[in-house]
DNA sequence: CTAAGATTAAAACATGCGTTTAAATCGAAC
DNA sequence: GTTCGATTTAAACGCATGTTTTAATCTTAG
C-alpha cells in the first residue's frame, strides 16, 4: 500500500474543493489542510493557485479524452460501420465514467468543468480548449460521416449543443441517475441531429460567420 | 433626462462586473467606483454583497419570464393551435431580447445566468429557482401538449437538455450571432424531441425517480 | 426657517488571502 | 557517516476584501 504522494494529494484535495466551492473561494489553506500537507507545499510543486487548477484539469482531461478516443475507435471498427448513436455515446458515456477511486470524483469534475466553461478565465479557457480541440475534432469528423450532406458550421453549432446539455445536465443532476441520463441524451441528440439538417428559410445565414465554437482550434 | 438612481447604477455596474469576473473576484470597490457611488451604498440600500447579487438577478429574470409568458400566451392563441416550434421559439428567443439599454446586456446576462447554474450557491440557486419553477412548468405543459403520451419525467429530463443547450451556447458565443444561434437551436431542440420518444429497453427507469430537475419547484 | 429623516461620504476595522522567506528535515549517493 | 539536493515546515509579509461606524450633506415637511 503505497502512500500518495503530496502532489497527488494536493490534486485531489483541490478538486474537490475547487468543484464544491469555486476557484476564488476555496483558499489554499483549506485545500492544503484538507490534504495534510504544508501550505507553502502548493508553492513549490506548482507554482502557484492558478497553476494548481490547470493541473486539475489536465490530469482529468487526459483520461476522459483518451477514453472517448478510445470509445470512438472502437465504434468506428464495427464491421457493419459505427451507427450515430455509438459515436455520440462514445462522447458521452466517458463523461459519466470518470471516477477515480471514488464514485462521486466524476461529477464533481463535470462540476468544475461547468465552472470552467462560465468562467471567463483566458489562460484555462485555452488550457482546455487546446486539450479538447483535437478530440472535438475526431468526433465532429465521425459524426459528419455518418449524416452526409451536413453544413460544418452547423454541425459544430450542434456538436456545442450537446456539450452544453452534457455539461449542464451532469453538473446539476443527482449521482444515482447519470447512467439513464447518458442514454436519453444519446436519444436525444440523435434525434436532434438526424431531423435538422438544413436552416429554416427565415434564418440569417450571413451572420454565421463569426461564430465561436469549442471546435476552434487554438491554433 | 431624469438621472438614474444610485440603486440602479450600483445595479448595472454589479451586473456588468459580475458577469465579466465572477462573483467573487468582483469587488465592491470596483463596482461602486464604476458605477460612481460611494462605498458604503451597497451595504446601505441592498444589505450585503450577497444580496446585492440576488437583486441583480431579480431584475433580469422578471423582465425575461414575463417576456416568455407573454410570447407563449400568443403562440397558444393562435387559431391553428402552437406547433411545437412556437413553443420553444417562446422559451428561447426572449433570451436573446434581454437587451437593457446596451445590446451587449442580454449576452452579459447569460454569462451570469452560466455562472450562476455553474455556482453551488444555495441561497442563488433557492431564488432561481423560484423565479423560474412557474415559468418552467408552464412550458412544460405546452410541450407536452404537443407531444402526447410523452413520460413527464423524460420531458422534464429533455427541457434540462435545451436549457443546458441555450444556457451554455448563448454565453459561449459571439453577440452578432445569437439570432440564427436561436433559429438553429429550436429546431434541433423540437426534432430531438419528436425523435426520441420512448426511451430504449436497456434504460435503467428505475434510475431516474431521484433526478433534480431545473422544473422542481422549490415548495 | 427649521427640524427630522433619508442618503451619501470618508475613514477605519477585522480578517483572510496568495505568496515569500528562511530554517529544519529527509533521502540517497559517495 | 557525511554531504548535498530535494522536500517539508513554520512564520511572516503585504495587501485587498466585506463590513461597520461616524459624521457630513442633502431632501422634505411643518
Amino acid at each position: 500500500m503505497t502512500e500518495p504522494t503530496t502532489c497527488d494529494r494536493i490534486l485531489d484535495a483541490a478538486e474537490a474543493l475547487f468543484a464544491e466551492q469555486g476557484f476564488h473561494p476555496a483558499s489554499l489553506r483549506q485545500i492544503t489542510q484538507a490534504a495534510g500537507v504544508n501550505l507553502a507545499a502548493v508553492h513549490y510543486h506548482f507554482g502557484s493557485k492558478q497553476a494548481l487548477l490547470l493541473a486539475v484539469f489536465r490530469r482529468r482531461l487526459d483520461a476522459l479524452n483518451r477514453s472517448r478516443l478510445q470509445r470512438l475507435e472502437e465504434a468506428l471498427g464495427k464491421a457493419e460501420g459505427a451507427q450515430l448513436e455509438d459515436v455520440l455515446d462514445a462522447f458521452v458515456y466517458p463523461a459519466l465514467a470518470l471516477s477515480r477511486g471514488s464514485d462521486a470524483d466524476g461529477h464533481r469534475f463535470m462540476q468544475l468543468l461547468m465552472r470552467a466553461f462560465a468562467d471567463r478565465d483566458e489562460d484555462l479557457h485555452a488550457a482546455i480548449s487546446s486539450e479538447y480541440a483535437f478530440v472535438m475534432r475526431r468526433f465532429a469528423d465521425a459524426i459528419a460521416q455518418t449524416l452526409p450532406g451536413r453544413e460544418p458550421d452547423l454541425l459544430r453549432r450542434q456538436l456545442d449543443f450537446i456539450v452544453g446539455a452534457l455539461t449542464y445536465t451532469m453538473a446539476e443532476s443527482s449521482l444515482a441517475d447519470t447512467r439513464s441520463i447518458a442514454s436519453d441524451l444519446v436519444r436525444f441528440a440523435a434525434a436532434g441531429l438526424r431531423g435538422s439538417g438544413q436552416r429554416t428559410a427565415s434564418t440569417d445565414s450571413a451572420a454565421q460567420t463569426g461564430a465561436r465554437s469549442t471546435l476552434e482550434t487554438s491554433s
